[in-house]
DNA sequence: CCCCTATCCTGAGGGC
DNA sequence: TGCCCTCAGGATAGGG
C-alpha cells in the first residue's frame, strides 16, 4: 500500500516517538507474512534502545544500539503505528513491541500479509541497498544519469519501468500515473524511446510529486496511516489516479484506465498523446 | 539474460 | 440476503 512518500512519513513519525526509547517485550500473532517472521531474532531484540528510524524507498529501518537492524516492508496493507497499550487492537495485528517506561507500544498491522518484518546487519543492509535504484528524495547528478541510463536500456513501457525499484525507488502505482501525467508522457511509451528532454522532465516530475505527497502526509485511499495513526491528505490533489471517466483538470478530456502488467494505469489521452 | 504470469492474502463493492 | 466476480497502494518465484 504505501509508496515512498508514505513510508518516509511513517519513518519520520516513528523516529520522533521511538528515538532514544527502548523496545521491550514483544508479542507475535504467529501468522506468516510474505515470509515467516524470525521469532528467535525478534525475541533477541528485546530491551534494545532505538537510535533512529529511517527508510530507503519503501524499505523502513529501525536502527538500534546493537546490530542487527530491524527492517520492515509494508506490502499493500501494512501499518506500523504507536498506540496506547490499552487501545483496542486493530484486526490483523501481527507484531507488538512494548515501549519501556511508557504506556505505549509499537504495532505492526497487515490485512493482506504481503509485508515483511525482518532484520539485517550493516553488511546485509548495504547489499539490499546496492540492488535498489537511486532515491528521488536525494538525487545527485550521478543518480539522474543512472536512471536515464536505465530508461535507455529498457524496451518496456515507461510506466512499468517507473515501478521497478531497481531503476529508482519510491514510485508505486499511484505516483507512476501522476508523474507521467505531470510530464505529458504516454504510459505506453517505451522507456528507451524517451528523448533526453522527456527523461529529464519525468525525473523532475517524480521528484516534485513524491516530495509534495510527503508534505501532504501521504495518500490515503483505505488503509494508509502514518506512525501516529493519522491519514494523509494527498488524495485530494491527485490529477489522474482513480479518476477514470472523469474530466482532465487541464483539457477536460475523460481520463482513461488501462492495464499494464496486470496493474491499472490512469492517464489523459489528450495531454499525454503518444 | 529477459518477459510474463501466477501467487501470496483479506476485504470492499458491484451485478444479478 | 447471498453469491460470484473484480479490484486493491507490492514484490517475487518459476516457466518459457
Amino acid at each position: 500500500m504505501p509508496e515512498g512518500p508514505e513510508v518516509k512519513k511513517i519513518a519520520h513519525t516513528l523516529n520522533l516517538s521511538l528515538k532514544n526509547n527502548c523496545l521491550g517485550e514483544i508479542w507475535l500473532s504467529g501468522l506468516k507474512l510474505r515470509k515467516e517472521i524470525n521469532t528467535t531474532m525478534l525475541k533477541s531484540r528485546q530491551n534494545i534502545t532505538v537510535t533512529s528510524v529511517d527508510c530507503y524507498g519503501k524499505v523502513l529501518f529501525i536502527h538500534t544500539h546493537e546490530q542487527p537492524i530491524l527492517m520492515a516492508q509494508m506490502g499493500m496493507t501494512g501499518q506500523l503505528i504507536i498506540e496506547d497499550q490499552r487501545a483496542l487492537l486493530k484486526p490483523h495485528t501481527h507484531v507488538r513491541w512494548q515501549i519501556k517506561n511508557t504506556s505505549k507500544e509499537l504495532r505492526y498491522i497487515d490485512i493482506r500479509r504481503f509485508g515483511l518484518i525482518d532484520s539485517c546487519d550493516e553488511a546485509k543492509k548495504a547489499q539490499i541497498l546496492s540492488k535498489l535504484g537511486p532515491d528521488p528524495f536525494n538525487l545527485d547528478k550521478a543518480g539522474v544519469a543512472k536512471i536515464t541510463n536505465s530508461f535507455k536500456k529498457s524496451a518496456k513501457s515507461i510506466k512499468e519501468v517507473l515501478l521497478d525499484q531497481k531503476v529508482l525507488v519510491g514510485v508505486g502505482n499511484i505516483y507512476a500515473s501522476e508523474a507521467l501525467f505531470n510530464s505529458h508522457i504516454n504510459p505506453y511509451a517505451k522507456a528507451c524511446d524517451l528523448s533526453t528532454v522527456q527523461a529529464k522532465k519525468l525525473i523532475d516530475s517524480v521528484i516534485s510529486i513524491l516530495k509534495k505527497a510527503f508534505l501532504n502526509g501521504g495518500t490515503t485511499f483505505s488503509d494508509y496511516v502514518d506512525g501516529d495513526n493519522k491519514k494523509g491528505k494527498n488524495q485530494q490533489f491527485l490529477q489522474v489516479f482513480k479518476r477514470e471517466q472523469e474530466p482532465c483538470f487541464i483539457c477536460h478530456t475523460n481520463i482513461l484506465r488501462i492495464k499494464q502488467s496486470g496493474r491499472s494505469t490512469f492517464f489523459c489521452p489528450s495531454c499525454q498523446e503518444l
